[in-house]
DNA sequence: TTGGCACGCGCG
DNA sequence: AAAGCGCGCGTGCCAA
């Protein structure tokens, strides 16, 4: 492991830098030339060590080799340190494991699996740990961490093309991205957001409970002639209904709507307040935001498809009602851009369907449907294209799926052929390699008769088959999305620094145009006023480079809506 | 008392 | 309105 280090080998150049911790608590650093061979090593106090990061990153720029970046980074940005360039091993593992474009497998290692199964565990205490704290049973050793990046480098090797390395330098980038995210937070106006809880709820009455929610629930109580009924236990408010005569089966807005009965529409209103009021009012104010900053918690390639995932504060369902309370600092502005139509447009794009691109050609996917003929209104290209990637077979949206297969010949093909390997048990791809997991055969159940369970076998064979259907553009659709969050990061951070830094502290980009946002296909950029335009443009360039570099020349638009303002008004 | 589950609803 | 995919979280309920 320690080959040829020489005692005069100056680190003047590493191509990579493994970042180990050792039980001392002190930091090693393993200097890595092109081949990814040691070629010096050496041992730092922690403070020590990042000054050495900020003195090679300035220099010489490496890939940074984490162990867990989300561990690891943010004690780095709270020192000011920002790296361009990294590798997560943990994050790399999981995908190179599972790729099914990766002939030589890296050998079974449970521990460079952050999720670990409860039933490993002997307790749920002991599982709570390994989850938590994956440090106190992984080591961080730098041979530890060397001898994996090195493992993963010979996986890698033995794939035929480039695809899988491109996905884990991705991944790995957006795991920087997600961190200098919650290390910025989003800037959140607390006045604005109470004064959104009262509008919608009325003051706060005794005990917390908003007024207006106090008194809707009394109305609601009297209309179905239930003084004492608790309207948030479902079961009794179910009961309650049917006593009133009316016939739900759930208490379900959907549900709701198609009933007639006076309670109704104050149970609706009562159920909107009860939401808003239980997942983002001033209890969630109080815990998630400080210093008018909101910091969520990212968990990047989290969804099996690749998409993040969010931990604490909800970050990823943030209702739009609230989105007005997002306010730029002072001589700042937000920058909220989001891609239109993203899945189907990577769908026409990896299938190389040119009837599809042509028809996503005119900026609104959904009207060039309309434009072929195939259906006559826009609503019902919509729900066409959604049923197609979703996998519907019935109501309207599944009637019109069998129109598109004869103008989308080759899109449907490739979502069709996803479903059909899913229901066989087989494993699909992503473009770049992410890799479906192996199909889980349910647990065996007590059926009434052979021709039931076989009906059963079928069914969930059907919904695999629609998870692997939609596998395939929501996983390439995340992947476009990575290029884009890392295009865009690169570009703002070449943009000038600015004289008035934002409020934001203990963060690196306190002075520069940063992302302080992303869900699925939107991203929201924190940018001084005068750096407007510009982080626009690297908007707009990040997604015209995120489309070449997945999908070279193929001629699929992917058309932003960008809006630039100091409030995040939707 | 507590963990797991169903429900319902927010987001894409 | 459309019923098809992927998530997280608060609530109430109930079995351990």
């Amino acid at each position: 492991m320690s080959a040829d280090v020489s005692a005069n080998a100056a680190p003047s150049k590493p191509a990579s830098v493994v970042i180990g911790h050792e039980d001392s608590g002190d930091m090693t650093l393993v200097f890595l030339n092109e081949n990814g061979h040691e070629y010096h090593r050496k041992t730092y106090s922690e403070r020590q060590a990042h000054a050495a990061i900020r003195h090679y990153e300035q220099h010489s720029a490496p890939r940074w080799i984490f162990r867990s970046i989300r561990d690891d980074y943010p004690t780095l940005l709270a020192d000011g340190v920002r790296v361009a360039r990294a590798w997560d091993l943990l994050l790399c593992h999981q995908i190179i494991r599972d790729s099914a474009l990766i002939p030589k497998q890296l050998p079974d290692a449970a521990h460079w699996r952050r999720s670990q199964p409860v039933s490993d565990a002997h307790d749920t205490q002991a599982a709570l740990f390994a989850w938590i704290s994956p440090h106190a049973r992984n080591t961080q050793d730098s041979d530890e961490l060397y001898g994996e990046y090195s493992r993963q480098r010979d996986a890698l090797a033995s794939s035929r093309d480039g695809r899988v390395e491109m996905l884990c330098r991705l991944e790995s980038a957006g795991a920087l991205v997600a961190e200098e995210m919650t290390a910025a937070g989003v800037p959140w106006n607390t006045a604005v957001h109470e004064q959104i809880l009262e509008d919608a709820l009325g003051p706060r009455g005794v005990g917390g409970i908003p007024q207006r929610m106090r008194d809707t629930a009394a109305q609601i109580r009297t209309l179905l002639n239930d003084p004492q009924l608790s309207i948030d236990s479902q079961p009794k408010l179910l009961r309650a209904l049917q006593r009133a005569g009316v016939a739900a089966r759930s208490t379900s807005k959907h549900e709701l709507v198609q009933h007639q009965h006076p309670a109704i529409v104050p149970l609706l209103e009562y159920k909107r307040m009860a939401r808003l009021f239980a997942a983002n009012g001033w209890t969630w104010l109080a815990e998630w935001v400080h210093d008018e900053r909101f910091r969520p918690v990212y968990l990047p390639g989290a969804v099996v498809t690749g998409r993040w995932a969010s931990s604490g504060g909800g970050a990823l369902q943030i209702p739009r009602q609230l989105r007005p309370a997002v306010r730029a600092d002072d001589g700042w502005v937000l920058i909220m851009a989001d891609v239109a139509q993203l899945e189907p447009r990577v769908l026409a794009a990896m299938a190389a369907d040119s009837a599809m691109a042509q028809a996503a050609a005119g900026g609104d996917l959904y009207e060039g449907i309309v434009r072929t003929g195939i259906v006559a209104t826009r609503e019902e290209a919509k729900y066409a294209v959604l049923g197609a990637m979703y996998g519907a077979t019935t109501g309207d949206s599944g009637r019109l799926v069998p129109r598109l297969r004869t103008v989308f010949t080759r899109a449907m093909r490739l979502v069709d052929d996803a479903a059909r390997t899913g229901e066989e048990g087989g494993h699909v791809m992503t473009l770049l390699g992410r890799t479906s997991p192996t199909a889980q055969p349910p647990p065996a159940q007590d059926m009434p008769d052979a021709a039931y369970a076989a009906r059963d076998q079928q069914r969930v064979r059907r919904e695999f088959g629609r998870f692997t259907r939609n596998f395939i553009v929501q996983g390439t659709a995340a992947e476009w999305a990575l290029v884009w969050l890392a295009e865009i990061r690169q570009r703002l951070w070449a943009l000038p620094q600015t004289q008035v830094p934002a409020a934001a502290s203990g963060s690196v980009a306190n002075h520069r145009a940063h992302l302080v946002f992303f869900l699925h296909d939107e991203v929201i950029v924190h940018c001084p006023r005068e750096l407007a335009d510009a982080a626009s443009t690297a908007v707009h360039e990040a997604a015209q480079a995120a489309t070449r570099r997945l999908f070279g020349d193929f001629p699929i638009t992917m058309p932003l809506d960008l809006t630039v303002s100091s409030d995040a008004h939707v």
